[in-house]
DNA sequence: CAGTGGGTTGCACATTTGTGCAACGCTTGC
DNA sequence: GCAAGCGTTGCACAAATGTGCAACCCACTG
């Protein structure tokens, strides 16, 4: 079956329409939900559709419509447990109502975010979704002029347009705070990264915080960007100098992983009798037997339905305020998960 | 700057044409490289297009040329360190050389592969990538005769027509069962997954094979899922029999983590004392100092790289036979990289 | 001064699809 | 038997863009 002639090219309904021997409006219709088509002629266009292999063209119909059904996705370091997390939670979420995603990777240069928001409206995306780095604001008022959702995620960049949803950053590390001080640390380190990220900045900010009002000093180490190599050269710097810390808090995951096995096997220390350790994001490797990393969970499935949910609204362009339409804000909320990486109390 | 009316939707190059008092043909001009604009009304087009904001649709411009310059990559489990990695390294590539990745997650359904090329059929894409599961051969001819590139990544079913990029699972697995072999291991364990995918089965096959051409006999352990857990459960499941294997052939990285890790937590045993442990795909956390482990390295960027000469090449079409336009195929090799869970001879 | 040539420009048509409108045919009711 | 009504069909136009062709203008040359 499907004797197809080697075209080496799309089939277009108009080829439909002539195998079949009706119009093309007729082809049209029978792929239009809730089109007037007879039953008879409808079979006849997914007959011949079918031995042609024809396909609509989602782009020409788009022309039409104001829906490509395409949305942007734009972030760096997607190879990151996290971020990778989130890729997926996302992707599934977007086929689920019907629209696809666009992946655009902003590794490398610091100025293509906005390369990549210029794509997003080349291809008249329905929204576009920023993961890391920051968008020039003149950009993102073309991309909201434009019909475009934009939304931020856990970039508390206070920019009013876009909309964004974030993590309690600080309310979270707060938390940490306590954690460890209740655990009975004094002396804390705080192991973050020269990325400079708003999330990280406010973790830090927040433990830092939180200390102070319990009358102790943090010093905070960053030692390269955020990853597991990071970590590990911050546990060889603060472990080897005089006054050992006696906890640490990781601003992620990652960096966690690194520093306690810098505690372990450079220096032979033992987790949480040694020392203890918090981390953030709770990605797959913090469950493993060989962490068993304390730490707060990213609400990454709410953030993906929370995205759904403002893209299937019915524009809710309510107000539209003649200089700034403020976006909508959700900010959810990082759940601490207890595993063995501090003491009990 | 930047003064725009609330239009709530995208800017066409009509619009651009009447501010600046040309042509819609002048604009469309200015934005094509090579066409004859004179300097002039091209600097009035610029102008009257970053005051409202205009970018050209490349969905309309797709109509004409045959080239939408999107990819669509198609795969499930993308949230897996392999399968991210390989999404950063494409997608990388791919903008290098200006085409951008549409992605689609096929996790979940087993049918949701069909699903994907259909997508891939609506938005004319240049390319399909699969980096898992098996698309229905009808489809992938239907994708190929509208011209499409259908490129398999390490799916070395045995079709013609699709092109594919594989690696030399079997060789390698051979060379694992050396490594081991070579290091005193006599009873060797092979821990794979019920995932069935091509690559897996080729790599036990290997390591079958070379053991029985060393006289020896192995047992394939599948727990679950390709993954930590069910690495983890197959080292509680050998381990805890009264004759323990002395090492292991993990056919992912994964699984050897969750094995590794379950032979010491759960059983106290020292790697590679007690136990050698050979991985596949080194995956980043094989680096870490919890496991060092040693395994077969993915070519992940020779792979990428591969992908942008197959697209750039203009047309090698050469061969059209009239039944099976065979597609190429390409198999790089994995090498192994010596850590530390094999005992040095 | 007239003719030629080259660079620009605009018109019109092409790409593929959805849809309003009018016409068509068939059935049903009087 | 005829008219009304309803479902179906095709024509023509819409969407945003690229491009061949002819016309245009300007400068240069004989």
């Amino acid at each position: 079956m499907s004797e197809m002639k080697p075209g080496r090219s799309f089939v277009s309904a108009q080829q439909v329409a002539e195998l079949a021997g009706v119009s093309r409006s007729a082809v049209s219709r029978t792929f239009t939900d809730g089109a007037s088509v007879s039953e008879t002629t409808r079979k006849k266009v997914l007959e011949a559709a079918e031995q042609l292999g024809y396909h609509v063209n989602h782009l020409a119909r788009s022309l039409i419509h104001e829906d490509s059904g395409i949305v942007c996705l734009i972030g760096a370091d997607i190879n990151t447990p996290y971020h990778s997390r989130l890729l997926d939670a996302i992707t599934r979420r977007l086929q689920a109502i019907n629209r696809v995603a666009m992946v655009i990777n902003t590794s490398g240069d610091s100025d293509s975010v906005e390369a990549a928001l210029r794509q997003t409206l080349n291809y008249r995306a329905n929204a576009t979704i920023v993961l890391s780095g920051t968008p020039p604001a003149s950009l993102i008022n073309t991309c909201i002029n434009s019909g475009q959702h934009v939304i931020l995620i856990n970039r508390d960049d206070h920019l009013d347009g876009p909309e964004s949803i974030t993590v309690d950053n600080g309310v979270a590390a707060r938390e940490a705070f306590h954690m460890l001080h209740r655990a009975g640390c004094r002396r804390i380190a705080v192991v973050s990264s020269q990325a400079g990220t708003p999330s990280l900045v406010a973790r830090e900010r927040g433990f830092e915080e939180a200390a102070r009002e319990a009358g102790l000093a943090v010093t905070i180490t960053r030692a390269g960007p955020t990853g597991y190599g990071a970590g590990f050269e911050a546990g060889r710097l603060l472990l080897s100098g005089s006054e050992r810390p006696d906890a640490a808090f990781c601003v992620t995951d990652l960096l966690a992983c690194g520093f306690m096995d810098a505690a372990r096997v450079e220096f032979g220390m033992n987790v949480p009798t040694d020392l203890c350790v918090v981390g953030f994001d709770d990605i797959e490797q913090a469950g493993w037997a060989s962490y068993q990393l304390t730490t707060f969970r990213q609400p990454i499935a709410q953030i993906a339905e929370h995205i759904t949910t403002l893209l299937d609204s019915d524009n809710p362009d309510v107000v539209n305020g003649p200089g700034a339409a403020s976006g909508s804000r959700v900010c959810f909320h990082a759940a601490p998960v207890w595993r063995r990486t501090v003491r009990p109390k």
